[in-house]
DNA sequence: CCGGTAGCATGACGATCGTCATATGATAGT
DNA sequence: ACTATCATATGACGATCGTCATGCTACCGG
């Protein structure tokens, strides 16, 4: 039974990774069950052997992945000293790569909006929210919190807002721009 | 012909205005054509006289939504002296008020993932992201350029995550940082 | 070697989607 | 007053959605 029931944890871990993939490149509402399971390998019809509904599905996703991310900036803020640890959060979420590659990219910026319409995922969603900014601001100096709450903002709204312009130079002043704002020259 | 091609547009416009409330409420793909007609108070099948599509109707209706918050930047810039125009542009945006009410609220801040995706709207979005920019700089002193695309960032940033926040107190700091990130004190 | 169970596949259900062909009804010009 | 036309309604189409009942397959303990 031990062996059995590592493989069903590992498929439902190909079905979470699967599921936040295809969320973040097309949006919850245009991914379908059949979608989810195709990609990771799988029939749509085994899909209620994991999850309760797709709902569930979708808060534990979004749950998850923001976590890993938090859990990604307290381990920087921790490890290195406060400039080197604030260029390495603000620099990877500011890179164009990070905007090309929105299916591997930070949740707040590609499901933002969807999520904060669902009721049963904001919970988990403002704790991750509560650690990212107590992670940047471990790496601030002066007005910690209120310069960690207007960095976030500003890296979030940026990267909306390059992925929106259809002009890759716009893109790179909102990355720029919003670099600055986060306390980085 | 003339009474009844005023009719017409008229009817056109409810749609369009029923589309945008809808979407903004619950997301593109959550709102079927007749949910928008419904609303409307006309029937599903009559849609087609209209709109080609769907499609055609998700970029109408954000290209007119963000050029109307554009132009009213730009008159606000134009109207008043530089402290008060950045003010009052600022302040409404990051008010509780448009927060709550996200069926009325800025399409960058409800609907921006979601049209980054949509490859045929972008290039209208871009136009009026411009406009609100350059409506911005004009309203701030020093390096203007770049403090205007920060701001934006900060306040797009500042409503999502403001929306996502399951606690007031918390939503509210978000938006106080990005006042304070904007220019205001 | 055998039986049972866990992991997944198959196939179907009602509902809803975007789209369109066609019918209805009111209005406007003659 | 008649009729042509335009704005909207009705109803249907194939496709796809989320969900679930059921069937197969392969591995595990004995």
């Amino acid at each position: 039974m031990r062996v059995t029931s590592d493989r069903k944890a590992e498929t439902r871990g190909r079905i979470l990774e699967a599921a936040g993939a295809l969320f973040r490149s097309h949006g919850i509402d245009a991914v379908g069950v059949d979608a989810i399971m195709h990609q990771a390998g799988l029939t749509h019809g085994g899909f209620y052997a994991y999850f309760a509904s797709k709902e569930a599905l979708v808060a534990e996703v979004s749950a998850a992945s923001l976590a890993r991310a938090a859990a990604r900036w307290e381990r920087i803020s921790q490890d290195a000293d406060q400039a080197t640890a604030l260029e390495r959060i603000v620099d990877s979420y500011l890179d164009p790569a990070h905007v090309a590659a929105a299916e591997r990219g930070c949740m707040l910026t590609t499901l933002g909006p969807e999520m904060a319409r669902r009721p049963e995922s904001r919970g988990a969603i403002t704790d991750s929210i509560r650690r990212m900014t107590d992670a940047l601001a471990r790496c601030l100096p002066g007005r910690r919190r209120q310069r960690a709450l207007a960095a976030l903002s500003a890296m979030v709204g940026a990267v909306v807002l390059a992925r929106l312009s259809d002009n890759p130079a716009l893109a790179a002043e909102f990355l720029g721009a919003a670099r600055k704002a986060a306390g980085l020259r």
